[in-house]
DNA sequence: TATATAAATGAATGAACGTTCATTTATATA
DNA sequence: TATATAAATGAACGTTCATTCATTTATATA
């Protein structure tokens, strides 16, 4: 549950900006290239004041991922009702659109997750890419489920599966509020390619 | 033109070692996180040596990078000849394969090209990124003219392209030499994603 | 083999790094 | 308002960084 910023105490204001300006300048520079001195200067703060608020420059690195891929997995998970309703294809629909709804809305830490796994340590590395691998086996279930069910056809699930994550990926690379397409363009132009890639009656040959 | 490395003066050896190396550790942990100490040493050389054949950290990375990205467009040109010959369709086809075929022959040159572009200086950056844009729009030209000649059906050919791009850019990130799947078995599997994602008598609606 | 050039050494440069800490200042609680 | 706690300061810590340079060693050329 999230809390309106003007009830926290001083101290999570500035925790929270602090995780907003790293982000930021992890994206921007990437996070080896972003010193603890840039990052407090974004708040106006001295380097030193971080370490009331954060154990680490990891930590902070490993928050922010973590953040993202809780509430990544978070939203999904309440859409449950919704979804138990659905046909295998409209819920693979359900999962494309969610997933361009967030890469949208989060760019940021979406683009973040995906650039600065490597530089978590081997502890953090691992926390994290439980929670990926748990995001990525949602695709392949309902891809799986689809193709059992005759309602979706394709080769290979593990290699569909990165491939469609692929597809929708490429949008955080690109994508800016004030581009020439609307949120709803993009939805309608990624499913038709998606859908089409992985239909019933899709042909084999060229 | 590419020299046999035996037939190389012991300089041109070493720079060619330093270019490997380096390319394996940027890879490993990012340009930022890497010290020329560390590059040094993998060859068993002084740090101070890589200043008699590299004016600097960021040369080398320019160099991985210019290097990379001229290969793709020179190997992509010598295909014209064949190309001129083909239908839209057998035109995508054969750049899809040829994209593989070097993802899977360059991966850690491709893998770099992807991640450091913002490590770049601004000098460079603008360099290289003309040299992306110019691959890409290799792509979409195919794609425009599949689509005038009524052979290929998309919504969008600037999203269609990024997206047929990030599609195969998966490749880079999960494929390894050692894999379940081969060369030929990869090249189907995607062909017939992107294939059927474009076709013409594709749907439009679930 | 003698000589000119190229390559490598190892120490040194100053700057920047993440982090610590004693101290001061601000905030929240009573 | 008084007091305890939280947050910020600014200097300092020990390291590491990319790069430079005088010197030595190896290579290529004649």
């Amino acid at each position: 549950m999230k809390q309106a910023v003007s009830n926290l105490s001083k101290g999570k204001k500035t925790a929270k900006s602090l995780l907003v300006a790293a982000r930021d300048l992890f994206v921007l520079n990437g996070y080896a290239a972003v010193s603890m001195r840039e990052i407090a200067l974004k708040l106006g703060i001295n380097a030193g004041a971080i370490y009331n608020h954060f154990p680490s420059k990891q930590e902070i690195l490993f928050r922010l991922l973590e953040d993202h891929m809780l509430d990544l997995l978070e939203q999904w998970d309440i859409l449950e009702v919704e979804r138990s309703k659905l046909s295998d294809l409209l819920i693979l629909r359900m999962f494309v659109n969610f997933h361009i709804n967030f890469h949208i809305d989060k760019s940021r830490e979406v683009f973040l997750s995906y650039m600065e796994l490597r530089s978590l340590d081997r502890r953090n590395f691992l926390k994290i890419s439980k929670l990926r691998d748990e995001y990525e086996s949602i695709l392949q279930n309902i891809l799986v489920l689809g193709k059992n069910n005759k309602n979706l056809d394709f080769d290979d699930s593990q290699i569909t599966t990165k491939a469609i994550l692929g597809t929708l990926s490429s949008l955080s690379h690109w994508y800016h509020q004030k581009g020439r397409l609307g949120a709803e363009d993009i939805r309608k132009i990624y499913w038709h390619l998606i859908f089409n890639s992985v239909r019933t009656d899709r042909k084999r040959n060229v």
